[in-house]
DNA sequence: ATCCAGGCCCGAT
DNA sequence: ATCGGGCATGGA
């Protein structure tokens, strides 16, 4: 991998392993557009870029060297040897080889801690074009305004001290239903620092988990969205309905298995890198519909 | 129209 | 410990 600047665009060039529409697009990212000839523009960590990709060629533009190597690239993943964890799950379990030869290009992004747990509080019983779009409400109404490519306007991801102002009315008129009063606690425990990035990565996983399943509204699956998006722990295995059904599709002939079950399974298979197979899984699952309406 | 969505809470067993 | 109803809102 090497960065290169070419008049007002940053190129990152020799990337593998990589495809940027298979990795935005899988589910796990709810703050970005599709926008005119292969272009997504991403909001993330307070700025904006517009990206597009040509073969091993990552294209950033609207960026400067310094955003791409210090945000984009670590926020992509890219310095990660995707291939030897490609090896190592096939070497556990060959039976995820359809799934990694479909979804080959995905890469676990490493987003901002706030605004994934807020985005997956929202994400319970919603379908992702709906998340996305209250995503995108909050950031006009509270975040700071970025800039606009081609009439698409950009805008941060409120910060946690911006949070303090939302009241729970204002959730509910952002549409968050049933979820806003689990959104004021979160922005709560966010502000007063009993949640905290680094001091969820610093007690290790069991205890992160723990922690935050104590916010209301986050039981075991959100708080292992969080866990994997946001804080690095690439062993979470996030149970939703679709890695379920796909779970049980491939393993129990699509019997019906307790998630606990589920949940054991993946960890004695993929172990610490049960995150990367779960995306494969679920983005491949989802797309054929794995043991959807087999029962 | 009815059902369900990248679930979780809460009360009843 | 486990099960089921209810929950806001919108799309299929």
């Amino acid at each position: 991998m090497e960065v290169v600047k070419n008049g007002d665009k940053i190129i990152v060039k020799d990337i593998k392993d990589f495809d940027i529409a298979q990795t935005l697009l899988c589910g796990q990212c709810f703050h970005f557009d599709e926008l005119n000839d292969n272009k997504f523009g991403v909001v993330a960590y307070s700025t904006y870029c517009i990206v597009s990709q040509k073969g091993s060629d990552l294209i950033f533009e609207k960026s400067s060297l310094n955003e791409v190597k210090n945000i984009w690239i670590p926020y992509f993943d890219l310095e990660r040897d995707y291939a030897f964890i490609k090896k190592y799950l096939l070497e556990k379990d060959d039976k995820l080889k359809t799934a990694i030869d479909e979804k080959w290009g995905i890469r676990l992004l490493n987003q901002e801690f706030h605004e994934i747990l807020l985005s997956f509080i929202i994400s319970q019983n919603k379908q992702i074009p709906h998340i996305k779009k209250i995503v995108k409400d909050i950031s006009e109404k509270y975040g700071e305004y970025l800039g606009e490519y081609e009439d698409v306007k950009f805008y941060a991801f409120p910060e946690i001290e911006d949070l303090n102002k939302i009241t729970v009315e204002d959730y509910r008129e952002l549409k968050t239903g049933f979820r806003a009063p689990y959104l004021k606690d979160a922005s709560d425990k966010l502000n007063d620092g009993s949640i905290d990035f680094n001091m969820l990565r610093s007690i290790g996983y069991d205890k992160a988990i723990e922690k935050l399943t104590d916010i209301k509204g986050v039981g075991l699956k959100v708080a292992n969205c969080v866990s994997l998006f946001s804080l690095g722990y690439r062993n979470s295995f996030p149970i939703d309905v679709w890695i379920k059904r796909i779970m049980e599709h491939v393993y129990f002939n699509d019997m019906d298995v307790s998630k606990e079950e589920i949940a054991k399974l993946a960890d004695k298979l993929y172990g610490n890198f049960g995150g990367y197979a779960q995306q494969y899984l679920f983005s491949y699952g989802k797309d054929m519909s794995l043991g959807k309406d087999v029962k």
